[in-house]
DNA sequence: GCAAAAGTGTTGTCAATACACCCATGA
DNA sequence: TCATGGGTGTATTGACAACACTTTTGC
């Protein structure tokens, strides 16, 4: 038992006689395809009994001297390759009987990432529209699906869209981002005008032709001014 | 190591070879004093070392064989004497070095009750008001500030206020609640409007006249419609 | 009759919505 | 020249905020 650190060993008895558990981080990866228009969800094949090789989130568990954000980074980049990735908590899932394999509970994380980022292992890995998931192992769809609720509400208050799409996109693009995470359609004339009215894009002078003949400008999201925004009060809303 | 229930015995080395980590669960119960017009926390003297005697959350170890609302339910009440209460998952807190004692990691809740129910234990518990709370231990401050910030949030969209007051209350004592939750003043006559225009609330043709002459109309959360409403999208905003 | 809290309506302002046409360009 | 997606402005509506006086009753 050598996590022991503290020198109160009267009282130690305390943490040595009480049960230890298996503790795990499970990672939710969004990502949004530009070109489908589609909000989308990296699912692995997981690689362990019971049910191995099923569609799977990616998750591992938390080593006994590890922080538990640095766990779920840890997962991204070993297990997907990926590094500096927006990633929030979202909630712990702790039923007795939720893992056959053993008793574990699990922290939810939620990460936001441009789809076209590299990513290894993708052989065992595979983009879904989240309008049309498999079935996952254990309560992993309900996961997802509170995932997807926190996205939602988390987009309208704070501007964690962008962290979906590259450096510079286009105003049709954000909108379209945002009708697939609020997944309706808006009018986008208010749209237009709501987010430049924040004055948080700046504008390049150049025009992305890829989807249309006349082109639409592309933009870039100020994240210092927003931050000097925040400090004197600003409320982010879309 | 009898936890092992499954019969994929060969795979189960992925679950006996991790390692295993103590898992607590700790809870903000808040309530709200009616007479002081005080939202308050109920804190507790800590019993185990290190930092015996220091103001505290009530927590404790979740067992193997417990699921994590179960066990959240449990510390309620054996340590409060609290059943049937309001409780939600706020967060989970996984930093290698929040508990000097051990590595622990923490899942929050947070519960909401009626401030005069009777707890037992109380001569090791105290209320505090949310304004003036004293240091707690590990990172419980951190806990309370967060539950302070969810309870914000949760009570603009929910109406989980009612979980705080009495099953009769009047609107003067329902605005100042939410004055206290939001810790800023409300124009009383735009709040009225608002609440009593949702048609949640069934006037008692009885009177409250414990503070005032006059006297005020008792109303009770008609829980019932509250759901029928929100069956046909009606969607509770405060 | 007065002090103390309960209860009640109207108006102005701003933000959200709904909605239809012209523009630029490549093929 | 035409088909395609990009870009723009206005009128209406509804929600929220601001605001002051009357009522009731115990003392």
């Amino acid at each position: 038992m050598k996590e022991a650190k503290s020198d109160h060993s009267l009282t130690n008895i305390y943490y040595y006689g009480s049960e230890k558990i298996l503790v795990a981080v499970d990672c939710i990866i969004f990502g949004f395809d530009i070109n489908e228009e589609k909000l989308k969800i990296l699912l692995f094949k997981r690689l362990v009994e019971p049910f191995a090789g099923q569609w799977s989130l990616v998750g591992s568990f938390v080593h006994k001297d590890e922080d538990l954000s640095v766990a779920a980074h840890r997962i991204l980049k070993e297990l997907a390759g990926l590094k500096n990735v927006f990633l929030e908590q979202l909630t712990c899932y702790g039923k007795v009987n939720r893992d056959p394999g053993s008793r574990v509970i699990s922290i939810a994380y939620y990460s936001l990432i441009q789809i076209n980022r590299k990513l290894k292992n993708l052989h065992e890995a595979q983009w879904f529209d989240v309008k049309d998931m498999p079935p996952l192992v254990l309560d992993h769809n309900e996961m997802v699906r509170d995932a997807q609720e926190q996205l939602q509400q988390n987009a309208i208050r704070k501007p964690v869209g962008f962290n979906l799409l590259p450096e510079y996109f286009t105003l049709p693009q954000l909108l379209k981002l945002y009708q697939e995470i609020y997944q309706k359609p808006l009018d986008d004339r208010n749209f237009r005008k709501k987010i430049l009215s924040m004055d948080l894009l700046v504008k390049s002078g150049k025009k992305d032709k890829s989807s249309s003949k006349k082109g639409a400008f592309l933009y870039k999201f100020d994240k210092g001014r927003y931050n000097n925004l925040i400090k004197k009060g600003f409320l982010f809303e879309l």
